[in-house]
DNA sequence: GTCTATATAACGATAGAC
DNA sequence: GTCTATCGTTATATAGAC
């Protein structure tokens, strides 16, 4: 399967390559050229800009999210589904490096996406996290934290870096393969970093 | 002083609020009203609306960065550093919440403006923190950790759920209180957090 | 300095031939 | 299905009166 892409499918991975580099204000015609096409033809077959750019983003807001609370939701234990998660979604994100600042964008400026972004993701099982948190402490190998914390503090160590991407070429003087090297690095820092922070015993006043 | 404000005061403070809240492709047309003038008098103000976004994102980037730059840069410890930006940053984000999505997709999708973003921050001095950890991990009193991936790992952890906030609201169910008492919670929570993470004694094969 | 009216350009979208 | 040519709308920018 998978032999020649119709023009449907060859039209939607040109957009997506176009929208998620040049940005969400990408233009049609820009499409198009990606596409080997002409701009009219976009039209017989997404009737609107508006639609085509509803698939792409449909798609791409999908791919961001569920995986990771699928792992999230599973049976691991807690340090398990850190490890995953990081591992994971920094491999994820390195094939993928333009999707968080994408999303991100549409979600913060055109919010009636919002709710078609709530279909698209599942939504972690908080109840199961706490309870598991619950009983490493319970068991005195973990600081208690209520998992909204959690969750944010691990997405965030993860996908900020992407987001913020040229700041740190900027800022730390970075280069593709700096950075790149940087998130290797971080595939072994930021399990035991997190982990760490989570330890009981300590205090700080 | 600042009794009456010029109209290229009012034209500036209104371009600042427009372009933040309603993203940086808003049209002259939505500053002119914030403003209260024409459109034709913002050009005689600024020749262009690419001057006018200039003066706002120059303003409004320089805004984000250096604050931190500085405490990081000073004399504190690492403790007290870690204390006072997360305090700092989180407060200030909470009376600036649309700062960080503006400046990532200025930056992500205009890299030209990275040059002058460079010129805006000062840059921090990763020597001096290098040295201020390496002392730390003598005196047995931190774990080693690359200067990068300290400060990555702080600025992340304050900044992001200011660009995915749309998402938590989404994921989380938040609303605009949850959120608030959220990142309230954090300024207790991120400190000791992070702090905790850097605690010798610990291994996480 | 500030306005009204208009020019200019860009982009999305449609019509119609092949 | 795919193209060329063109329309309609919107946004930036300018001209010129007051």
């Amino acid at each position: 399967m998978a032999g020649d892409p119709t023009t449907e499918e060859r039209i939607f991975d040109a957009a997506r390559r176009v929208f998620l580099q040049q940005g969400p204000q990408a233009r049609m015609q820009d499409v198009a050229v990606e596409a080997g096409i002409t701009q009219s033809l976009l039209h017989y077959y997404y009737r609107s800009r508006d639609r085509l750019f509803e698939a792409v983003f449909r798609k791409e807001a999908s791919r961001l999210i569920p995986r990771e609370i699928g792992i999230l939701n599973s049976d691991l234990s807690i340090q398990e589904k850190v490890e995953t998660i990081v591992d994971d979604y920094l491999d994820f994100l390195q094939k993928n490096p333009h999707l968080p600042s994408f999303v991100a964008y549409e979600l913060n400026y055109h919010p009636e996406r919002l709710q078609e972004f709530m279909r698209s993701v599942g939504k972690p099982d908080l109840q199961k996290l706490s309870q598991q948190i619950e009983s490493c402490v319970d068991e005195g190998t973990m600081m208690p934290i209520p998992p909204e914390q959690f969750l944010v503090n691990l997405l965030s160590l993860c996908v900020f870096p992407f987001i913020a991407r040229p700041m740190l070429h900027a800022v730390l003087g970075f280069d593709d393969d700096a950075f790149a090297g940087f998130i290797e690095d971080r595939k072994d820092h930021l399990p035991s970093f997190f982990l760490n922070a989570l330890r009981p015993g300590a205090d700080s006043t």
